[in-house]
DNA sequence: CACTAATATATGCTTATACGTATATCAGGA
DNA sequence: TCCTGATATACGTATAAGCATATATTAGTG
């Protein structure tokens, strides 16, 4: 059936805490993603090559760094869903922390002089 | 993660279309909904028994019938990711079927003298 | 107390998921 | 070309899901 790969999509934290972190951002870096949820690179890697196949992100390559967004070509009614999610969930989950790490290693990254 | 189970659930196509199909009545009861969807009784009792134990659906005694409905307490974030999904897979999914199948039950149910 | 219909659960098996570790690829710089 | 950092994939394995079939349970009826 058509929304059952996108729930099997959601139904792993790890690929529900990047899609709900994606969100919030207009892109974000692979490694930037695996800081952000505390979770190993290959790990981080594969959920990214799952929800590319499912056509919910998209990446592009910036030289070493590949960074991903949530695919445009998102079904409305698969925004509804995250939309709804995002809210469900703000606080007390992982993703409140998420967030609030990625924050930090953004900060960084400005101070350091980028890149 | 508070959202996970409750996309476990979704994520599998028997499990969502029952969602659906309660989605637009106010309870259904088990022969029903297998006749519906077309799959064995055991089969929906167990999918019936997993939505259960998620707090997605309640149930309750009739006699021999076992009537489900979504669960009162469904948290409105739920309700929203329901109802968009049930818009973005209005038409073209089984579950188009799925109520058409249970509108003739219903519809034999009424012409024989009920029960 | 049989007997039947409706529903639930148990069992055995097959397949799918998820994960850690190791390894490959790919880009940039010395 | 070699080296390093960033990312992706492969492999082995442990666990979970899903299913079909058989069997319980529960309620109603004669």
């Amino acid at each position: 059936m058509r929304g059952e790969n996108f729930f099997k999509c959601l139904g792993n934290e790890t690929r529900l805490r990047c899609l709900l972190l994606l969100w919030a951002r207009e892109e974000i870096c692979v490694c930037d993603l695996a800081d952000s949820l505390e979770v190993s690179q290959p790990m981080i890697s594969r959920h990214l090559a799952q929800l590319r196949a499912c056509n919910l992100v998209s990446d592009h390559r910036e030289g070493q760094w590949v960074y991903y967004r949530l695919h445009a070509g998102l079904e409305p009614w698969q925004r509804k869903v995250l939309a709804a999610t995002r809210e469900g969930l703000g606080a007390g989950t992982p993703c409140a922390g998420d967030l609030l790490r990625l924050q930090a290693i953004e900060q960084l990254k400005r101070a350091g002089d980028c890149r």
